[in-house]
DNA sequence: AAGCCGGGGAA
DNA sequence: TTCCCAGGCTT
């Protein structure tokens, strides 16, 4: 054995080692079942512990097995969903809950091959999948094992290009100790988590730091590189919430848009000029809503939205824009919405 | 390869 | 403010 196979034999020991005296008790730790691994796993997507933990227990709350997401509604899951972000993430988890019960009898497909097969599965998941419920020996590479291999061995190639990728994977499976896929999995993820931070690492008591490319070098800071630079855009968005006999007219976003899928009012999105009073569609151009709040900033990670809202009882005379719809306040709460929708209900209605 | 898709916490 | 989080899909 070469001396780079056996530093790299020692690299993953000792972070296995580190592991088991380290890690958080997890729920989803506590299972081979690849259900409960698989949902963890597309909540977690872009998504810190402690965020996604409780949407973890609320879906198993709710949804036990496979079979009881799949014979949910997309609404259903969507509205539990609510809050946490990247909605296609729901869509996807809820279409592929279907596809294993209908078309693999309602048993988890048990290879990367055919896991990376299903919708809202990447690479990453698939491993992840793979490893932790059935031993196959694939390696994840998620934010964190981007962060601890390119600091511990040096690595300054662009995380952001996808080429870079299987760059990563050959470091991590030449790290994997025989055998030990899903602890060492578990363990680099742990490590980069708890350990070997974004900011500020945790050096002087890191347990490899004596043969650390990043520790040596003092260029923790400048690893792992990423040049890829998302820019933010403003975007204007008025609501106005349009009301009859304690009812209020909402829609689904359908577009390929932000919250798709999920339900808000009558949209006036206003580009050059950003401020009301916004430009009514014909039919309600003779109205004139009673401004209520905003504009409020709410910030995605590549959007910068204001949003205001207004309100205008509807007489009965007068018919409602194609998309919209009545709902009862009942009705209102079961329906899935984004976040500043859901501010806007609980703070004026 | 690049753009798109949420929301929150840490510094 | 800026960064980034157990990423994946579409174009």
């Amino acid at each position: 054995m070469n001396t780079q196979a056996t530093l790299t034999a020692h690299f993953g020991y000792k972070l296995v080692d580190w592991y088991q005296s380290n890690s958080r008790d997890l729920p989803w730790r506590r299972t081979r079942d690849p259900y409960p691994i698989w949902l963890s796993e597309v909540i977690l997507q872009q998504t810190r512990v402690v965020q996604g933990r409780p949407y973890y227990e609320r879906f198993m709350q709710a949804f036990p097995d496979i079979h009881a997401l799949a014979a949910a509604s997309e609404k259903e899951v969507l509205a539990l969903w609510q809050g946490l972000g990247y909605y296609s993430r729901a869509r996807n988890m809820h279409a592929t809950a279907r596809t294993i019960v209908l078309e693999y009898g309602g048993k988890f497909p048990a290879s990367y091959r055919e896991l990376i097969g299903l919708r809202g599965v990447g690479d990453y998941t698939a491993s992840a999948i793979a490893s932790f419920a059935f031993d196959e020996q694939t390696p994840v590479v998620d934010g964190n094992v981007f962060r601890v291999l390119s600091r511990y061995y040096g690595i300054f190639e662009d995380i952001a290009n996808p080429a870079s990728r299987n760059l990563f994977k050959k470091a991590a499976a030449m790290a994997m100790p025989p055998g030990q896929a899903a602890t060492f999995n578990q363990a680099i993820m742990e490590f980069g988590a708890l350990q070997c931070t974004p900011v500020s690492p945790l050096c002087p008591s890191c347990p490899v730091n004596s043969t650390c490319y990043a520790f040596r070098h003092e260029a923790q800071s400048m690893l792992p590189v990423k040049n890829k630079k998302t820019q933010v855009k403003e975007r204007h968005i008025h609501y106005v919430v349009l009301c009859r006999n304690g009812s209020i007219a909402m829609k689904e976003r359908t577009g390929k848009d932000i919250w798709e899928g999920l339900f808000d009012f009558l949209e006036v999105e206003a580009g050059a000029a950003p401020d009301w009073p916004a430009v009514l569609p014909e039919d309600l151009a003779r109205f004139s809503p009673t401004p209520v709040s905003g504009p409020a900033k709410h910030l995605l990670t590549h959007r910068r939205l204001l949003i205001s809202f207004s309100m205008l009882e509807l007489p009965e005379t007068v018919s409602l824009p194609a998309e919209l719809q009545w709902y009862t306040p009942g009705e209102i709460k079961e329906l899935p919405k984004p976040l500043p929708i859901n501010r806007f209900l609980k703070d004026f209605l």
